[in-house]
DNA sequence: AAAACTTAGCGTAAAAAATACGCTAAGTTT
DNA sequence: AAACTTAGCGTATTTTTTACGCTAAGTTTT
């Protein structure tokens, strides 16, 4: 790698659906070994950038290495740049020991990216926690969680952001689940159907779920060609 | 002010009202006394970041320099990192000839802001240009703007931005007028009354508009207090 | 094997919001 | 005085959203 710039990094909030919840994707900070800083404190997947890469590749890049996987959708949603934001001093410190560096101003550059958990395949030691019940992260990491979670609240009713957290097939009430996991509020289950299935670009598949231990529902794919073909005649997706 | 943080920078899209366009605010490039440097080039106000400062506060001191105005809605909508988004050459060297920094590699946080026209002090030599048919800028100032111009037509629809456009006190078909220069499209004047009068933080005055060539219309002011008290009941506002 | 239970999946009726368009009044310019 | 422009209110129609009834298909319990 290029050499890095002290001054800029990036950081990536990276949401997955399993079990019924939202959840991100969380790196357990390497525990320095000294006197009180033993504590197993979490953080966000994130690095500096190095000099010469535009910053989009430099989130790409991070999160392939995290996850294995290209052609995630990732999504840049915010800055954060309050120059007391690398505390408490404890943080910096694990910071400066890591990158051997002496930065003590960061500017960031936040991105959510949605992965299908099932499919991915992550290395590293990394957990999938609940977005509803986050620990004390490093730095500034839990606002920046709440502002992602905000732009994907707002993002997700106009833009077919579901089909990159649901697996390759799934049921319409996968669908609805994601949708009240993220929204926080009940459907309707008849309506939210009567909304869904129109949609061209959903295709019914002749399978049907299984290992469920109730009426196994039917499988739809999403046909991505076909949304974009469709999203020029009416104004794209809404729900 | 502090030392600059060479690598960072802070870029303002100003939007202002004026006979029926929406404009930018355009500073004209300082000539550099040198062979074919000699064009009036047009670039957005911005500057580089100072190193104790928090990029809104970077933002809003730029615009207080250059406007006179404070309390001014800003909104960060984007960040520009292309390596080589500082070209052509020659406006890389006017760069560093007037900033005397050896910069080669800036990343910009780019902000939009919305004034009203006639009630600012502009003092600087400035130009408001017509956002549909703007020249070629300095670097990437032309892609900066069409994505501030994106962001401004999504968030026009459901926040209450407009009242940051107009002046004080403004009639409905103003309003009307500004929602069709931005969105781009022509609206009915019975349709569009009917969705904002029963807008509860839109107050009538008992005056009206003068020196117009027709019957003048009742004039409105925006309480925001009003506007925010509301906005906890029913969603926001939404055109 | 029957009964009880859960979820899938289709349908109808009412309420609310968006759209299309008619019309008069108040002022201006010719 | 006639012609014209914009303000400002209204009504009818269509489209979208919301609320809720119901049957069928499968699983688990008795």
């Amino acid at each position: 790698m290029a050499n890095l710039n002290p001054h800029v990094s990036v950081d990536c909030v990276i949401f997955g659906f399993q079990a019924g919840k939202l959840k991100v994707l969380l790196i357990e900070r390497e525990k320095v070994l000294w006197g009180r800083l033993g504590g197993h404190k979490l953080k966000l997947p994130g690095s500096l950038i190095s000099e010469s890469e535009d910053l989009d590749i430099s989130a790409i890049r991070t999160l392939r290495e995290l996850t294995g996987l290209d052609n995630i959708y990732m999504k840049q949603f915010g800055v954060f740049s309050n120059p007391a934001r690398l505390s408490p001093p404890e943080d910096l410190e694990w910071l400066q020991k890591t990158s051997g560096l002496m930065v003590d101003r960061v500017v960031t550059i936040a991105y959510y990216s949605l992965i299908k958990i099932g499919e991915s395949n992550i290395t590293e030691k990394t957990i999938w926690h609940p977005v509803d019940e986050l620990p004390e992260l490093i730095f500034d990491h839990n606002r920046i969680i709440i502002k992602a979670l905000e732009a994907l609240r707002r993002e997700i009713r106009t833009e077919p952001l579901c089909f990159e957290l649901l697996p390759k097939k799934f049921t319409i009430r996968q669908m609805q689940d994601l949708y009240e996991a993220i929204l926080g509020e009940k459907l309707d289950n008849r309506n939210f159907r009567k909304k869904i299935r129109p949609m061209e670009f959903l295709i019914p598949l002749t399978e049907k779920e299984m290992e469920v231990n109730h009426k196994p529902a039917r499988l739809f794919r999403f046909d991505k060609k076909l949304y974009e073909k469709h999203r020029k005649v009416v104004s794209g997706f809404d729900l």
